[in-house]
DNA sequence: CGGTATCCAAAGTGATACTG
DNA sequence: CAGTATCACTTTGGATACCG
């Protein structure tokens, strides 16, 4: 529950859930959250099982974030909330 | 959002939905938060109009807080996400 | 009982600049 | 592209003590 109180955590996890495998700069540009914050939560929400990182040993560079079995159901439950906090 | 994400925020929310109109007591045995942080929580909730405070003179004073529509339908979607947080 | 007042340490965040 | 480093700053939240 911690980590979900950081900032854009939920917004994350329910933006990779709509995006698909997401591209770091995908999910910088649809959240409006420093590179720093960003690359913070995105480790953190690795860490926490719910993301996985995918690298790809390309130039340029490129990295996909993508959810878990368990981001998966996080995702579900969050939905419902993010929901009502964009309706007010 | 920013709400939600502070502190004892989402378990309030979701105490109270479980105990009905609950007195500051009551959430304070629940939560284990300090008083001066669920002090500000319950009104910023409140400020928010999920909560309504309703306070009795009586000797000793009792006062309830409880939910308005607006909170109850939040706890709703909420109740899932913690379910799924206190499963792990 | 139901808080508030104070104080303060700790943490979180973003701007900026830079790198492999 | 996908970050990391630094840093200054704001916010937060808990401990403690006290009040109506």
């Amino acid at each position: 529950m911690e980590l979900l109180s950081r900032t854009h955590a939920m917004q994350v996890v329910c933006g990779v859930a709509h995006m698909g495998p997401a591209r770091y700069r995908d999910i910088e540009d649809a959240l409006d959250a420093s590179s720093s914050t960003l690359s913070a939560r995105l480790d953190e929400l690795a860490e926490a099982g719910l993301l996985e990182r995918e690298q790809y040993d390309e130039i340029p560079p490129r990295v996909e974030y993508d959810l878990t079995d368990d981001g998966r159901e996080l995702a579900v439950r969050l939905e419902p909330v993010l929901e009502w906090a964009s309706e007010r």
